[in-house]
DNA sequence: AGAGAATACGAGCGTTTACTCGTGTTATTG
DNA sequence: CAATAACACGAGTAAACGCTCGTATTCTCT
C-alpha cells in the first residue's frame, strides 16, 4: 500500500517563481477589476501561462487570496517592524507615534494596489473574509498592543473598541488618498493623522 | 407609420406595487449577499414573481440598484431633512450640529441594511458606482454646504477637502456600527462624532 | 541513462447567471 | 363589448467562469 500522494509536492526553483508571478499577476487584476470580477483565467493569462498551470500552485481563487494575504502580511511586517516596536514608544508623544505608523502604511499602500483590494472592504464574500481573517488578527493584534501602551489606564473593553475603531479608520481613509492625485495626498494623510491623534485624545 | 413604441410602459396600480415589492426584495438581497453575489432570478423569488415580471419594470440588476438609490435618496431626504437646514444650524457649536447629522443617519442605516451594501463600499464595480453616483453627489453637495457654515474661513480647496474625507469617515464606521450589537452601538456612535468633531476642530 | 516527479498546456465540461420569448391573463379605454 | 396595453409566467438561451483532464515536456535524483 503506497502511501497516497495528498500534500503539496515538493516545488522546484521554477515552480516557486510561477508562483511568485501568479501572486503578482493576481494583485494586479485584484486592484483592477476588485476580487469578484477578477477571473482565474485572466489571471492565468497575466501571469503568463494557460489555466491548468494555475492549478498546479493553487486550488482557486480563494487559495491565491489567502497565499497573497500572506504574502502581503510579511511584506508589510517587514515594513512596519520599526514602526512597533513599542520600548522607543512608550515615552513618545502620541502624534509622533501615530506618523510612525501611518507614514510606512500608506507608503506601504500605495506601493502595492492589490492590498486594499483584499483589505480595505467593507463588505466581502465569506471565502475572502476567511482569506484575509489572519492578516486581520495580526493587525488587531499590533494596534491593540501599541494604544495598550498610549492609553493605559483604558479598560479591555474600550480598549478593543478603540482598536477597532482605529483600524476602521484607516481602512475607510486608505483608499481616497491611494486614489488621489499624488499632489493632494499629503494634505489627506496629514488629514488621517488629525483625526486618529483627535480620536485617541477623546479617550483620555 | 406608427410611432414607435419605446419609453416605458403606462404604469398600472398593480404594476406600481410590484415594483415597491421588487426593490424591497432586491434590498434584502443586497444586504444579505452584496450587489455582485445577488442574482435578479433570485431578487425575483425573493418579491414572489417570476424573472421574465421582473424585467417588465427594470432593465436589469444595475437598473435595480439605480432605482432603489433614489428610492433610499428620498427616504434620506425626508429623515435628514432637519438636520441640514442651514438657518438653525448657523449659531450652533460644533458637537451639536455634528450630533444632529449622526443620529438620524445611524437610524437610517441601521433601519436599512440594503443601504450601505450600495454606498458604504470603497470599491464597487463602475456599473454600481455610476448607478449611486447621484446621491453622492447630493450628499456630497450637503455635507459640504453644511461644512461652509461650521468653517466660514476654509479655502475652496481645502472644503472641498473636508468634506470628502468627513464622509469617508462616516463611510468607514457606519459598517462597524450597524454590525455591532445593539448593546455596543451607542459606544461607537459617541466614537464616529469625536471623530468627526475632533476633525472638524483641526480645521479652524 | 532511466524513472518518477514536477511543470505546462489548452480545449472543453459543468454550472451559474443575466436575460429573452412565446404565451396566457388582467386591467383600461373608447 | 371589443381592442389594446399592461402584467405575469417560466422554461430556455447564450455567455461567462471556475476548474478538469489527457497529454506532453522539463527537471531531479539515483
Amino acid at each position: 500500500m503506497t502511501p497516497t500522494d495528498t500534500g503539496t509536492p515538493r516545488r522546484q526553483e521554477r515552480g516557486r517563481r510561477r508562483m511568485e508571478q501568479i501572486l503578482h499577476a493576481a494583485a494586479d487584476e485584484f486592484a483592477r477589476l476588485g476580487y469578484e470580477a477578477a477571473t482565474t483565467n485572466g489571471i492565468a493569462a497575466a501571469a503568463g501561462i494557460s489555466p491548468g498551470s494555475l492549478y498546479q500552485f493553487f486550488s482557486g481563487k480563494a487559495d491565491i487570496a489567502r497565499a497573497l494575504a500572506g504574502l502581503y502580511r510579511e511584506q508589510l511586517d517587514a515594513a512596519q517592524s520599526a514602526a512597533f516596536t513599542r520600548e522607543d514608544l512608550a515615552g513618545l508623544p502620541v502624534p509622533d507615534v501615530v506618523a510612525a505608523v501611518i507614514g510606512p502604511l500608506v507608503e506601504f499602500n500605495i506601493a502595492h494596489p492589490g492590498f486594499k483590494a483584499l483589505f480595505a472592504r467593507t463588505d466581502m464574500p465569506a471565502e475572502l473574509a476567511e482569506a484575509v481573517a489572519p492578516i486581520h488578527a495580526v493587525i488587531h493584534g499590533k494596534v491593540g498592543g501599541l494604544l495598550a501602551v498610549l492609553l493605559p489606564e483604558l479598560s479591555t473593553k474600550d480598549l478593543e473598541r478603540a482598536t477597532s475603531v482605529a483600524i476602521q479608520l484607516v481602512r475607510g481613509m486608505m483608499p481616497l488618498i491611494v486614489a488621489a492625485d499624488p499632489a493632494a495626498r499629503p494634505a489627506l494623510v496629514t488629514d488621517l493623522r488629525n483625526v486618529l491623534v483627535g480620536y485617541l485624545d477623546t479617550l483620555r
